[in-house]
DNA sequence: CAGATATCGATACCGAGTGCAACAATAGAC
DNA sequence: GTCTATTGTTGCACTCGGTATCGATATCTG
């Protein structure tokens, strides 16, 4: 990491340390009621120095959960059959590590009072998702990845996959994530890719 | 209206004149060049007038689709057939006044740099249409609103819809907005539908 | 030991959004 | 016509999230 690499290092600070300090204020006071100096003074550290291990005051809410989006991402590339079929398996394959266990901060979500800012927050943190998945889309048909017929799909199925695993974290009693994701969004591709492939 | 009843009115400011004045500006300098106090002047009001008649400065982007998705979620509570179908017929009819014309800021998302803007303002605006689809879908299958079973099919199906209204909007020749809505997520429906209920 | 370098901290700054007290204008009562 | 209550409007102060900057400090390299 490039955080204790470099020549200077007055203090033992890490993105670890804040993301910390915010989910225990979150859970101890709500979401909202946290102020980034607050923040700051339970990690040991300025204010300034929070907003340089982190983007915003959410970062701590998508330590898990951006992870998972990355990996869903990297697997698009990979993975077999049609492009619809990859996105399919590689939100299944995102989840994966979690297990039966949802990160902490989705698991939370309600006792932190965070839960309409991780909603608020997921598009922008899906876009590079979305547009992965798009862009696979369109060069397999041939479309501009704007156009709805690549564009639409992806966008259904990611949030068929967020509903599931936001539900599936709030049951008392697990399946594997994986589990959940795929018997949820497995149908959702079908029908999208019926509709939009009617003869193959 | 109680802005034109009472014995003192000493302007005749109105939601209307102040919405204008922000989508102008965005126009000409881009959403985030803009500020309320830019909006204000515009206006010829002062920047608390402008938060009295709007909840956000991203207020003025969303006249015409907040109306769509209270239509929305009134339709909802009307309608024949089971409650994913009087969702997907609400969602219709909601867009139907628009015809083959986007509301304008729809259309002019990009051109006003505000695309992001409306992708992140979504989930709140949204929420109250999806509690409504949830909760009637709850009712019908006794099911809790929060399950898995009752959430994630609306959650489906109005993403699938927002995400076909926002390829529409961008389509040089457009069909009826209403048209593309149904084609879109009747499909997604029907594979909700018989994923939750195999027997029928 | 000296210089280069990167982090940290403090400060100032910007814009969105809230709350409040004072003001202005008008409709109605008398 | 005057008084009064009501209501929209204004200006100001404030909080908070986020950004930029600058100086201090500690570490590594020569």
């Amino acid at each position: 990491m490039a955080a204790s690499r470099g020549p200077g290092r007055p203090r033992a600070s890490s993105a670890a340390t804040i993301h910390e300090a915010a989910l225990e204020l979150f859970l101890e006071r709500g979401y909202d009621a946290v102020s980034v100096d607050d923040i700051a003074r339970r990690a040991g550290v300025s204010r300034g120095t929070v907003f340089s291990y982190c983007d915003s005051k959410a970062d701590a809410l998508w330590v898990g959960l951006d992870a998972a989006i990355e990996r869903a991402g990297d697997a698009i590339a990979e993975g077999s059959g049609d492009a619809l079929q990859r996105l399919v398996d590689a939100l299944v394959h995102a989840v994966g590590p979690w297990g039966a266990t949802p990160p902490t901060a989705l698991r939370d979500a309600q006792a932190m009072g965070a839960a309409e800012a991780l909603r608020d927050g997921a598009p922008a943190r899906l876009q590079p998702l979305l547009d992965r998945a798009a862009l696979a889309l369109a060069l397999e048909r041939d479309a501009l990845p704007e156009s709805a017929d690549a564009a639409v799909a992806p966008v259904t199925i990611i949030a068929a996959a967020c509903a599931a695993l936001v539900a599936w974290a709030r049951t008392p009693a697990r399946p594997p994530a994986a589990e959940a994701v795929r018997a949820t969004i497995a149908p959702i591709a079908s029908a999208s890719r019926t509709r939009d492939h009617p003869a193959s």
